[in-house]
RNA sequence: GCACCCAUAGCUCAGCUGGAUAGAGCGUCGCCCUCCGAAGGCGAAGGCCACAGGUUCGAAUCCUGUUGGGUGCGCCA
């Protein structure tokens, strides 16, 4: 249910109503006539700008229009005044009844608010794919909360979602890693550990070591390189995996899916890939441009295997060959956007750091060739969280050990906190994370001030049921909504009935953020609702004597916490029944 | 040099894919607790939407330039 698809269903039934009558021309698009909110509350409910929009199609005055509209329109029960005002604008107010609709509905309709948008789309969002090669950090953070919130968002706008992690297991930096273990393996062993420039120092790997000596022994000190790294990289990794799976869940991303990079080398699909691209002309040998401006020192023209991603908008063509004749990450990136075109999604979505936007143009131009454009792939870049204590810039360091981890920033400010503040912000703007400010239990903490909302309510419903109010579900669906109707209190219902068509709004946008802005807007106007009740008696939630009226205000602050519940169940967030 | 992202109140940011007088929090100033949680609420002041053009009924939003920031630019992933 969707108050404002509702009305304009009613404005466009009205429209051809207007034009079966001759009283409009035939053939007008009425694509463009939008119902929305006004800006200005006391304009009406919801305004139309459908006059505007056809006034010039329709070569008529924008008024002559509007006002026939009008007329049409107050026939309609739910519509109780229409006006024309300023440019051609009409404003209509609902009757009462409307609002009290939205109410039981949220109280009732388990998917209020859920959508059909999607129609079943397949979609596959992929996010973190953190190399293993260590735990995941605050820069990790924001992709897997983001990209976790975008998931829970479009598959409540009706999409089929599927949740996916790259595994970077193939490349030179799970060598590192292995390497890097093997020196743990000898520290293990009583040997002095040679950490070299290049490898990786952290101490997540001396347990690995430990493990590893657990299982060989000393067996492997003497032999050379090559006897132990595939299968020393081969643990060394999974291990990665098994802390990164641990990391996600202390963040409650759970994925549907693990994909390996290595599991596509030696089956041929990176080769049937690449044949594909080559068979439609798109590979070929040759030398690049070097880049203007800034040359590489060692810069020098090599014969490359080359895609023609400039086909697909992209700026030069891109190698999927190194020059010792291995695999360029491009070419196993390419094999693994195929395979996921090949399993039937309908829409791919990738989040990437702002650090690899110079790799969007040529994955989207690979997805394009590969699905010979069915498959749309949006990238979301997520830009850079900046890290604060007590409002001073919290400098992150590897050698100083002020490395922050995705478990840090958890332990220090919970993983509802975590989530909900990093979603208050639009993914491609910086993010300022101070460890004081979130865990702040004021106003200007969103995180708090809607979990506050949903605590008071949970408060007030307590106190109704010890004074003996039936506040079962049953009893508030049939409450009489009439006792909760004035002007501040119907502005609560008109905030809910803003929700469905909010959530339209995000999942087309693909913006979660907006979630976490509406749930503020929402807990603004209870807290707002709350507060008249100091002043005026008649508006506070608990009626003495007067059950009647007591249960009709608890079903509508119920019907907030509904959708604080869902709002938060889309963030990732648990509500909290009471603050401590 | 080229590409992508960004520029909105003193500060941090929203702005519903083009709508009416551009909003919120913080900060500043003034109010509100014998009363369901004041960890709150109400009000005031505060703006050349970076700048200059263009598109049209209408632009913070779309297009083109300019300025000022961020990121990236073959054999890292």
């Amino acid at each position: 249910m969707n108050l404002f698809s509702d009305i304009r269903a009613l404005v466009v039934d009205c429209l051809d109503a207007l034009v079966a009558e001759g009283a409009l021309p035939e053939g007008l698009d009425f694509q463009n006539v939008a119902v929305e909110p006004p800006r200005d509350p006391l304009h009406g409910d919801m305004a139309t700008n459908a006059a505007m929009v056809l006034a010039k199609p329709a070569k008529m005055n924008p008024r002559q229009i509007a006002e026939a509209l009008a007329a049409k329109l107050l026939a309609d029960p739910r519509i109780t005044i229409a006006e024309v005002a300023g440019p051609g604008f009409l404003n209509m107010r609902l009757d009462g009844s409307v609002w009290q609709g939205v109410v039981k509905t949220a109280l009732s309709d388990a998917g209020f608010g859920q959508s059909e948008l999607g129609k079943g789309k397949k979609v596959n969002v992929e996010y973190v794919s953190a190399n293993p090669t260590g735990p995941m950090h605050v820069g990790h953070t924001r992709g897997a909360v983001f990209g976790d919130a975008l998931a829970s968002l479009l598959a409540y706008a009706g999409y089929d979602v599927t949740r996916e992690y790259y595994i970077n297991d193939g490349g030179a930096q799970v060598d590192v890693l292995a390497r890097s273990a093997f020196e743990r393996y000898r520290e293990a062993n009583g040997l002095e550990p040679e950490i070299a420039e290049g490898l990786y120092p952290g101490d997540y790997l001396i347990p690995v070591g430990e493990a590893l000596k657990e299982k060989f022994g000393d067996s492997l000190l003497d032999k050379p390189e090559a006897e132990w790294l595939p299968e020393i990289r081969e643990i060394a990794t999974e291990a990665m995996m098994e802390m990164i799976r641990g990391d996600l869940a202390s963040l409650g991303v759970k994925m549907d899916v693990f994909s390996s990079e290595k599991a596509l080398y030696g089956t041929g699909k990176i080769e049937s890939a690449i044949e594909k691209l080559r068979g439609d002309g798109l590979i070929y040998e040759g030398v690049l441009e070097p880049p203007k401006g800034k040359v590489p020192e060692d810069w020098e023209p090599r014969e490359q295997t080359l895609f023609k991603s400039s086909e697909f908008g992209d700026d030069v063509d891109r190698p999927v060959k190194k020059s010792d004749g291995s695999w360029t990450y491009f070419a196993p990136d390419i094999a693994y956007h195929f395979d996921k075109c090949e399993r039937g999604f309908d829409m791919l979505i990738d989040i990437f750091g702002a650090d690899h936007g110079g790799y969007v143009k040529r994955m989207k131009a690979a997805v394009s060739a590969l699905s010979n454009n069915r498959v749309p792939l949006d990238i979301k870049l997520i830009q850079l969280v900046k890290l604060f204590k007590n409002g001073e810039p919290f400098k992150m360091s590897k050698r100083a050990g002020t490395f922050v981890t995705l478990r840090d920033v958890v332990e220090q400010a919970g993983a509802d906190v975590t989530r909900f503040h990093m979603l208050t912000r639009k993914n491609d703007a910086p993010l300022d994370f101070d460890f004081d400010k979130v865990l702040e239990q004021s106003k200007d903490n969103p995180v708090f001030y809607v979990q506050y909302a949903n605590a008071r309510i949970n408060s007030v419903v307590g106190k109704a049921k010890d004074a003996g109010i039936d506040v079962s579900d049953a009893a508030l669906q049939s409450a009489d909504l009439n006792l909760a109707s004035s002007e501040a209190e119907t502005a609560v219902a008109k905030k809910l009935a803003e929700w469905p068509r909010l959530v339209e709004i995000a999942a087309k946008g693909q913006e979660p953020h907006r979630i976490a802005f509406y749930l503020y807007e929402l807990a603004s106007e209870f807290h707002g609702l709350w507060n008249k009740g100091n002043d005026d008696t008649s508006l506070r939630f608990l009626q003495d004597d007067n059950i009647a009226a007591s249960q009709a205000k608890i079903a509508l602050i119920r019907a907030v916490e509904v959708v604080i519940a869902s709002g938060l169940g889309i963030l990732g967030v648990v509500p909290a029944k009471e603050m401590r």
